[in-house]
DNA sequence: GAGGCTCCTGCTCAAAAGAGCAAGATCGCC
DNA sequence: GGCGATCTTGCTCTTTTGAGCAGGAGCCTC
């Protein structure tokens, strides 16, 4: 926003002197005029060029807030079909950040229009924080199938299964889980896995879905496959090396969204990324500091149709 | 400011999404009526409920921006006939919010009417800065008059000469200097400068003057008196061990008004806190965090009858 | 210093927002 | 389950704001 040209010294100072009466003291612009003993028509013309010089700061604070014409310029400059931007006016924490478009999440999806009869779902904490702020009855029956492996090897495992099986619950729907290790060790167990009947059926499944949401890992030690232990520290360095910026249903992509590691890549149980390229509806849900990078890969090479990130990311996003 | 009673939570979530689109994407309330199928007048009144929650913060964000709400309320629980009071939007350091204030204090004698014929200063870096904010024929003459000793043993004296004769300079008027250090170590030497004609001439000009305007000094090692040379660091934390929370024309005082160290104090030059007290028209200038504790001091004792300061500090004068 | 240009001003008229009210809905209480 | 009280709703009427325009002031150019 640019400084209005032409405007003088002194009627930019009358432009602040009448906004602080007009937005901190409620008068109207024409009891403005007498006490600037100026006609109401200069204090509307004052108003209109504080603010757009920009003097003006109007901030809707509150954890549902979003920012509508962030959301617009997302949609132009990506081509995106939808983006949902959360506010980050008054958040401290990155944690009440992602909570809050966790939330902006299970709003859009409980606004889905046809409601999606079969749902396609990765795992994490972002989904499993999604799954938590939807609401009872959500939608009328949705079956929510697993779009990738998760089955593992510690405690945190549990929510990959309870993620989607809150969902479809919420909804007073089934899910249908994908009972596979997100990557396996060696190829040819993965294909024997792939080739069981009930296996198959859910990956069957889960490439006929009518929408998917999922999120994306940041490619770091903080990673959740890491947690998981499904990678090494030293594995997830090695792909950061070879250009990784994150994890899609994970799947790690470099920022041109190409797979990193085909090898990996075969051992990795799930569907593929150019099904999600595909779809003709898929959700992302990626919010935080770390995630830019993976944000920016998953959006710029049509990873997503829909957007649902916070205010710093999506700023991020339309810088270039 | 409370919520309101009786809003269902859908209806905060309208009034949140009404919001967006009325700040944010400026539409009318009928459109946004249409949008959230709500009758304009529902739509109004979520507005209305979005305000009185809270959600919406405006702020002005400019340095000549001032709080008058904050200055009203600080006139209605101090008594004090004016308070000016800057906005602390936007800024970062402490050195800026002075600037601000000494810039608002400058505004507020530019305005000042009637044009005092004499006014009495004191010195410091706060004046200082208020004298170079000053614009170039501010007042069609005017006689500042020093009201507290300050030539003094190192560089930064300069400056309190330099302020009077600033000011003066820039009303087209002239400068009364009151040729004496601020502290002398024995009473007899005061006592015997004040005999001086010169001096006492001085001293009888200040205490005529029609307006005051003068700074005050947080009671620690940062104090200009220390700066000066005038008291030691040792000699400041034994005033604040006997209660003072700083000085206002080079005199101690503690939460109560009342002068520490009456034998410092009578061998202080200047004119007498009584003699502030009595005047008609004494413009205290104080801002920045450090000076909460002595601004209280002085706006609680009847010291001013204008303050002039920043938001913070005026928030936490209202805090009691 | 005349002519043409831009920008600013104060207006009319139209749109938008707000105050206040009566009717209808909702709720608690017995 | 009926009854009174309270809250909400959709309206009318009024106030406030904004859009658009014609006249005029100021300014640059020649």
């Amino acid at each position: 926003m640019d400084r209005e040209p032409y405007m003088s010294d002194t009627d930019e100072l009358l432009s602040i002197r009448a906004a602080e009466l007009y937005y901190e003291e409620n008068q109207t612009q024409d009891e403005i005029g007498v006490i600037l003993r100026l006609t109401r028509w200069k204090v509307g013309r004052l108003l209109a060029s504080a603010k757009a010089n920009g003097f003006i700061r109007i901030e809707i604070v509150h954890p549902r807030a979003r920012r509508l014409p962030i959301e617009r310029r997302l949609r132009e400059s990506t081509g995106l079909t939808d983006a949902i931007v959360v506010s980050s006016a008054g958040v401290s924490s990155d944690a009440e950040l992602q909570s809050r478009t966790a939330q902006a999440a299970a709003d859009y999806l409980t606004s889905l229009r046809p409601i999606p009869r079969t749902l396609g779902i990765s795992w994490g904490r972002t989904l499993h924080d999604v799954s938590l702020h939807l609401k009872q009855g959500w939608a009328p029956g949705v079956n929510v199938v697993q779009i990738n492996g998760g089955v593992s090897l510690n405690q945190r495992t549990g929510t990959a299964a309870s993620t989607a099986v809150t969902i479809a619950h919420k909804a007073d729907g089934s899910a249908t889980l994908l009972p596979s290790p997100a990557i396996f060790e060696r190829l040819e167990t993965k294909q024997a896995m792939e080739a069981d009947r009930t296996v198959a059926g859910v990956l069957a499944l889960a490439r006929n879905a009518q929408a998917y949401v999922f999120s994306a890992g940041q490619a770091d030690a903080n990673s959740a496959l890491v947690d998981s232990g499904y990678l090494t520290v030293a594995q997830i360095d090695d792909l950061v090396a070879r250009g990784a910026v994150g994890d899609v249903v994970g799947r790690y992509i470099d920022h041109n969204g190409r797979i990193v590691d085909p090898e990996l890549n075969e051992r990795t149980v799930g569907i593929q990324l150019d099904q999600l390229r595909r779809a003709p509806l898929t959700i992302a849900v990626i919010s935080g500091r770390s995630k830019h990078a993976i944000a920016r890969a998953v959006v710029r090479n049509g990873l997503c149709t829909v957007l649902v990130t916070d205010e710093d990311t999506a700023n991020a996003l339309l810088q270039d």
